[in-house]
DNA sequence: GGCCTTGTTGTGCAAGTGTATAAATAACCT
DNA sequence: AGGTTATTTATACACTTGCACAACAAGGCC
């Protein structure tokens, strides 16, 4: 066969083709491979020539979006805490339901897909591995818990005042703490090793636990 | 100043000095050095170079006492696990002790020094976040879970004879799991922000919370 | 003491890293 | 269409990385 119709064989050096992307398209898509590098291969893997290709760039280019290597990791974990609070928040938006039907549906949104996943577990254990030196991670982390536990608070005094109980402030604080600790826990056990639990049984012993923690009688039909 | 006592000035090339150390407390040290080394720097700071400076040894020594980087890695992070597990455990052995006794001991052992500790943290989730790519980091990761919740499987166990409360496998299953999330939850909330903590709270918030998720009657003197 | 084993150092190397920069070209404007 | 701009490619460069290997010396053995 003719070699004249392969351009790589032909001795005129091709250029590859590309096409202009917008700047808010380039930058989104460029995070989102920056984000898929680290969870496949860490952030020693995460290469700018690993996330350019799975970006479908080359590596030049994102010295065009970002001043440097450490800036776009900054920007790709600032992204992931925000979709990972964004997603746990909009549990909370319930028309017309009591409070306690709104926090069990809090608990068990954070306990299931798509919050439970091995690939945001993956990312936010790496980046926050990192956040004990790197002042910048954890003041992005620190902003999100506390956000996380604000909104758990809220909720929970909602729930006791509905239950006609009274709580101090350190009260409501250390409730807050807990079922905090608790939906972490259970995260991170369902993200590890969501093959041991069946579909909704995570959700099912957060909901008890919380309750227990609240002192909440047990509803008739809260464990079918 | 005469310059004849610097060694660094004269023309013959000066070895450095070294001492031969057991084969047993040179790897000892390596894994100790690596461990410091990716608990400050990362996986991608931890290289042969930095690794060896921190042991005292100079980079091709390693060569010696691991086929690789990788095998490395892999030891001392077993290493890592099978101190945290152990320590975990030892929290355990109270005689004499009432199985309520023994549960609150053991939440409280796990919610304090040296168990909270931010590079112990570092390091946990540093590997961790590379278990779903890594299957041997995954495995070890199982391991040491499980016989953690094992433990804790057999103290609820316990902690209900005592009561003469009956309870059948699943729900054992289930408190196990609610109390070993309780336990991480808090842990890693101490070691992210210890100092939003005063000394004793965690252990305190721990206590109330398991005893809550078992339906145990508070104790009179339970939180002073 | 002198010799031998082997723990240890130092150097070299190919591959890969982040960054800098020139060249090319796609898309827009008139 | 032709000219302009700035997105994108491609290449270069200094540096680091893990690994290989030869030289060396520390400590035991005779």
């Amino acid at each position: 066969m003719p070699d004249t119709a392969d351009p790589a064989a032909m001795n005129v050096p091709s250029r590859r083709k590309f096409r202009r992307e917008g700047e808010e398209r380039r930058r989104q898509d460029l995070i989102e491979a920056t984000l898929d590098s680290v969870a496949e291969r860490g952030l020693q893997g995460a290469t700018l020539r690993t996330i350019a290709l799975r970006a479908g760039v080359t590596a030049g280019l994102i010295r065009h979006y970002f001043p440097g290597k450490e800036e776009l990791l900054q920007e790709a974990y600032a992204t992931l805490v925000g979709r990972m609070t964004e997603q746990a928040k909009a549990a909370l938006v319930m028309d017309g339901a009591s409070p306690r039907q709104r926090l069990a549906a809090f608990v068990a949104a954070n306990l299931g897909a798509p919050i439970i996943d091995a690939r945001v577990f993956s990312l936010w254990a790496t980046f926050i591995g990192r956040a004990s030196a790197d002042p910048a991670l954890a003041h992005a982390h620190r902003e999100g818990y506390l956000a996380f536990r604000n909104e758990v608070e809220a909720v929970v005094a909602e729930v006791l005042a509905a239950e006609r109980r009274k709580a101090d402030a350190s009260q409501l604080r250390h409730h807050a703490i807990a079922i905090n600790a608790i939906i972490d826990g259970l995260w991170i056990e369902g993200c590890l090793a969501g093959e041991m639990f069946s579909s909704g049984e995570l959700a099912a012993i957060g909901i008890r636990a919380v309750e227990a923690e609240l002192g909440l009688a047990p509803q008739p039909g809260g464990s079918t």
